[in-house]
DNA sequence: ACCCCTTATGAAATCGTTGTCATGACGGCC
DNA sequence: GGCCGTCATGACAACGATTTCATAAGGGGT
């Protein structure tokens, strides 16, 4: 591969000044700094970033770690993220934890040798931070920064960029309770999932601002993933045990289609008898029939937000901890 | 960071010694191993990937070209790719084109300086190979695999792994034939998609062993992209002309499930008065109502055998360059 | 005319590994 | 008993860039 010795040799200068032309904040002469580009230009040089990445003690890419990329909300993140670190020349790994938490011990230990520049946590697991702080503050103290995109760390001290899970669910309970159908029900991983948590908790919240009680044989803390097959199932439980109900609100859109297929399959009329709303905004639920209404997220505002961490970070320039993007609950036929 | 000296100089060993002893093809004696590891271990030394990449002259990791992985197959497929890389010690970079192909060029001339092991091409784009080929083969000169996983570049001379993407095209326009019901109208990414090009001739060729004409007022080549609202405008538009046809194949299930939206908006019952098969067996399809009969592609499948290609190469085994990953019909409801 | 400061450049060290070469010790064989 | 081959290990170079330090030239101020 050509070197920056190769291009050096060839402008009759010291690699020192190919350096310099290319960093380009260290003066060099007109003359001079043409000569190595034109060097550069004819030999094709690009500087060996693992190089580069050793010398300075830091790489150009920041890893993803997501729960489930096979989720369209991650996907879409994915896309989003990826685009904007790409405009600040960064590269992005992917981690794929597939819900499984003791997985992201090891990639964290794992992080200050590959080199890189940032990890954005975006797995929904409510994590034990009194295994995993340690770890995640030895990774920051080697100069990597870590940065929540799905979950609210900001109280253990890292920085989060966050949908309002909270704030989305209000809403949507709010507009099920509003069409007075009654008890509306919640499906979603609770225990096992810090955002369902979080839209459990504003589920709960607009119940309770309406003086109404949670019952819990409405509420369907599912573990077997975010898929529309737990949805469905939980649904198709609820509607056999002849569970009174007229909504449910589920924890994402996978689910709700799954919700919808078993009412459907039940003879139950969307919206008529049944109303559902998802949660996500996939960029397909709106040709689901009916028509899903959903508490959009807006994947491409949180990546905006990363990379102004990350523009901001390097400039020295200091961003609050926590940062929240509102979600937009879109109305459509289903509920 | 705790480098190799530091644990040589606890072991009182050189640095070369505790190299030796991780590589662990060299002999070391007993006891000088189990110094260097008891001092691995207190230390917490964890070898420095980016040094040892640019030492040995490559890294390990592969990048994942997609050409947008918001489009579930694609996101399905980073899922089973990354698992499989992981076990073989390789960590995945994603690289998403956005349907935008200049870019993937932009990215092969930089792949060497990232020290790649290998580029897996994931994109549908029909790529013009006379620009590309000398990018592709100067970074397989430099060591770095590439690799499709997508369509068939092995006739240009790049290993390829591929789904039947011909024969579960013929296979389910041959069903919707079978049934009877006539004309069957296809949909799809065919001048601009290489991947929806063979998904079309799978078509094109069930319709000629039946001794059918093609109606090209029956091919919709769409050029937004394979996301459902493509597929809803193109069918609600056909359906407005009045076009005589109850069938239609799409070339991914979000299409498809544009394809059902607006038939059924339309007023028309699926599978009754039209048929529709979609292409990528997501999770989700099954959960559409009426469930959705497709063509699964077994992404586990197609990422083991990336897995195998990786593995070969490390073992100097020789493996075809050309693999074929069968396409099942999956029936269900919609047609 | 002298000194000092700025500007432009080169030499060399450095980041953390790995691999080559050299060295020393030991055992076996003739 | 001497020689050679093997084994274990250390010293050192190298991967390709960046950065510090040093040096030299040129210009302005007094």
């Amino acid at each position: 591969m050509v070197s920056v010795v190769a291009v050096a040799t060839r402008a009759k200068v010291s690699p020192a000044t190919v350096s310099r032309v290319l960093a380009g904040r260290v003066p060099v002469s007109a003359e001079t700094r043409a000569r190595v580009l034109e060097a550069i230009e004819q030999l094709g040089y690009r500087p060996n970033e693992v190089a580069r990445s050793l010398r300075v003690g830091r790489g150009r890419s920041v890893a993803l770690v997501t729960g489930d990329i096979e989720q369209g909300i991650y996907a879409t993140l994915a896309k989003h993220v990826q685009g904007e670190l790409e405009t600040l020349g960064l590269d992005l790994v992917l981690f794929n934890l597939g819900h499984r938490q003791d997985r992201l011990r090891h990639f964290l230990e794992r992080a200050p040798s590959l080199g890189l520049r940032g990890v954005l946590l975006s797995s929904p697991h409510v994590m034990d931070m009194e295994e995993l702080a340690p770890v995640m503050k030895s990774v920051a103290k080697n100069g990597i920064e870590i940065l929540s995109v799905s979950q609210d760390l900001s109280g253990h001290g890292f920085p989060s960029i966050i949908h309002d899970d909270v704030g989305g669910a209000v809403t949507a309970t709010t507009h099920l309770l509003n069409t007075g159908r009654g008890p509306v029900a919640f499906v979603g991983r609770i225990a096992t999932s810090a955002i369902g948590r979080a839209r459990y908790d504003g589920y709960c919240q607009a119940l309770k601002a309406r003086g109404l009680e949670i019952d819990p044989a409405l509420v369907w803390d599912i573990s077997q993933g975010y898929r529309a097959d737990a949805g469905h199932q939980a649904m198709a439980e609820a509607l056999a045990k002849g569970l009174r109900f007229r909504a449910v609100i589920a924890a994402s859109d996978e689910l709700a289609l799954g919700c919808m297929a078993a009412a459907t399959d039940r003879g139950l009329a969307i919206p008529g008898d049944m109303a559902v709303v998802g949660f996500g905004g996939l960029a397909w639920v709106g040709f689901a029939r009916p028509a899903m209404t959903t508490v959009a997220l807006d994947a491409g505002a949180i990546a905006r937000a990363v990379g102004e961490f990350f523009k901001a970070r390097e400039s020295g320039a200091k961003l609050g901890k926590r940062r929240v993007i509102p979600a937009n609950l879109v109305l459509r036929q289903s509920a």
